[in-house]
DNA sequence: GTTCCTGCAAATCCTTTGCAAGTTC
DNA sequence: GAACTTGCAAAGGATTTGCAGGAAC
């Protein structure tokens, strides 16, 4: 078992539940773990179920509060999709937007520093001040276009 | 009172029933009416209040019926935010996105060429057949930014 | 008369909250 | 021991669905 993983961003939330008067927990630290070894866009559902597996005894609510957290501490990053939220690991991460496909659910990143130009462009012109934006592309993969 | 608003989708929402088998009624009518009247951007909510202001006894329910059926027609089309959806008229309209100023709520309508041009490059380069897609961007509106 | 519509209430889905019991500092 | 966390059950909000009665064709 890769014990290595995710060291700084445990240090990360160690440091962010000091710098709050928050306090570490078994569970929190589980979820933390499971998040960082799990691929990309998970589910609330898909990460509880995940950290069940080895920790069957912690319950879906902390696992929404400790996202909240992992958000709270610049480690995750929410992805609204339709119906339901998805999330991405953040930290040291560069920005980027999402396909996603129809067919299959699954999400490909693309980031495009000539998009991000131009809609930089275009709130200045408004006077519009940009504090974030959701960029989504629905359509078919490649893989499912074949089929 | 300006009994010219809508007449075109009115035929078209008329042509779409008859093709469909459906039916028309006095609800569909007036809900209709109410959306082509009203600004830009309404809640399920707000078109339903406004729908309820000259037609008391329009239930909910038939509001996100008819909303779903002038989509289908292509009369209106649905702004997914976070939250809750609004709605705004399809018909004849360019394509456009949105700003959201997260003060005061409005939404402001954007267009870019160059943007969904190198949209369709991206995706073109993973393959990506794309359908549809959801871009925007959330911030403080110039008027929120004054105060 | 058959098929479609409507409004209500109930059901769903995802997410948040109240609270008593258990942990951490 | 004070303050924070947890898990459950219940509450929330937006949207959908079942159904019996009412309208349109």
């Amino acid at each position: 078992m890769a014990q290595e993983v995710g060291r700084e961003e445990r240090d990360v939330l160690a440091a962010y539940l000091v710098k709050h008067h928050l306090k570490r927990s078994d569970q929190r630290e589980a979820i933390l773990d499971v998040f960082l070894r799990s691929e990309r866009h998970l589910s609330v559902d898909d990460l509880f179920h995940l950290v069940r597996k080895k920790h069957p005894d912690v319950g879906r609510t902390t696992v929404y509060r400790t996202l909240k957290l992992l958000q709270a501490a610049g480690l995750a990053s929410e992805l609204q999709l339709e119906g339901q939220s998805r999330f991405e690991r953040e930290y040291k991460r560069q920005h980027h937007d999402h396909f996603i496909c129809r067919s299959c659910g699954d999400i490909i990143e693309f980031s495009s520093a000539e998009i991000e130009r131009l809609q930089d462009e275009i709130a200045a012109k408004f006077n519009f001040a940009i504090e974030g934006h959701r960029h989504q592309i629905f359509g078919r993969c490649a893989k499912c276009r074949q089929r």
